[in-house]
DNA sequence: AAGTCGGGGAC
DNA sequence: GTCCCAGACTT
């Protein structure tokens, strides 16, 4: 069976039938609805829909109100451009339709505030048009039913779901069609915790037979993190011992044990003598390390330094340990149980002793 | 391709 | 707190 046929199948039965768009359907009721429902919930926009359909009950209603009055209307939904748009639409329909909502493809979408996916929803569901739809619904049923991996919101990987929108667009039925694949978005095939199991597309569902649904669709890449620079003094006294100080008990990394910073920019031999009263001849610096968090990355320049005169430091002797690195039973990862180190340190440290 | 608009719900 | 939502528009 095809895959508009079992979602149709699926929607007699379970699909949502009584939204208030759906009564007294026609192409006005459903584009305002539409317009309300973008990037907003259907729970959300019920009590707003109502009300504004008790003001505006048709487009030269709407054509002839005053922006404020429909802003007020809007007040509280967000994203009032979508008002704004609306309000505009509605006056080029009065002015260049008659009117009348126009019923072909191209006029609606010329409409502003209405996009490809709009002006489908609104032609199918009023019309009963073949167009095809892209919401956030549909594009979540797409990519886990073809296993489309990569972010929605990419060029290629939008156009790809577009024309699987399409392939199952069927030739009748379509608005009970286009609803019933936003319903399934909606109701079954969930951003979390989707419940396949009562799902009429599992058996072909090629994200559920290869245990990937809770991977798709693909997460919005998170934007490029800060980067900051840090130098990490890996200062080594005659001994071949390392100093290390114990960080602030907050912030990052905090009451662990990490190495001493101070800035790229500034001099090795003048911080060294400024900060510890150390004497050094030459420092020697390490390929950076990046480590990443949540919020940046920390570009981490280290710096083996030779401490001539180390008994200079015995200043915080509880925030200062002169620590010796070494290998425990396991093999490569330094001894750090007894001491807690920050991870990059940590890795440092094993670097400089397997040298 | 990336930024912007937005209040609200789910977790 | 984060991420996302029946997207479209601007830069």
């Amino acid at each position: 069976m095809t895959f508009s046929k079992k979602l149709l199948i699926w929607y007699k039965k379970y699909g949502r039938k009584n939204l208030p768009w759906q009564l007294n359907r026609n192409a006005y009721t459903v584009w305002v609805s539409e317009i309300m429902l973008q990037q907003t919930q259907v729970k959300t926009v019920i009590p707003y829909y109502e009300k504004f359909m008790q003001s505006f009950a048709d487009v030269n209603a709407l054509a002839n109100a005053h922006e404020d009055d429909v802003l007020h209307h809007w007040s509280g939904l967000g994203y009032y451009a979508r008002a704004r748009n609306l309000h505009k639409a509605a006056q080029q329909v009065r002015d260049e339709h008659c009117g009348l909502f126009p019923l072909n493809f191209d006029d609606v979408l010329a409409l502003p505030g209405v996009g490809r996916s709009t002006a489908g929803a609104v032609l199918a569901q009023a019309e009963g048009q073949r167009h095809a739809i892209l919401d956030g619904n549909v594009k979540r049923v797409l990519s886990r039913f073809h296993a489309v991996h990569g972010w929605t919101g990419q060029k290629k990987i939008q156009d790809q779901l577009w024309l699987f929108a399409e392939m199952h667009t069927p030739e009748k039925q379509l608005a009970d069609y286009t609803q019933a694949i936003m319903d399934l978005g909606a109701t079954l095939c969930r951003r979390s915790r989707p419940d396949c199991e009562s799902c009429p597309l599992s058996d072909d569902c090629a994200a559920l037979a290869t245990q990937q649904v809770a991977l798709l669709p693909t997460p919005k890449p998170k934007k490029t993190l800060p980067v900051k620079t840090v130098r990490m003094l890996l200062l080594r006294n005659d001994k071949k011992q390392i100093l290390l100080e114990k960080r602030p008990p907050t912030g990052i990394w905090g009451g662990l044990w990490s190495l001493p910073e101070m800035p790229v920019i500034e001099s090795v031999k003048d911080w060294c003598n400024t900060h510890y009263q150390f004497d050094i001849n030459a420092s020697d610096e390490l390929p950076v390390v990046r480590h990443t968090f949540s919020h940046f990355h920390l570009d981490i320049t280290p710096c083996v330094v030779e401490v001539n005169n180390p008994d200079q430091s015995v200043m915080e002797a509880e925030r200062r340990v002169w620590y010796k690195a070494c290998k425990n039973d396991r093999g490569s990862k330094a001894e750090s149980q007894s001491l807690g180190l920050a991870a990059p340190v940590s890795s440092l440290l094993n670097r400089l002793n397997e040298e």
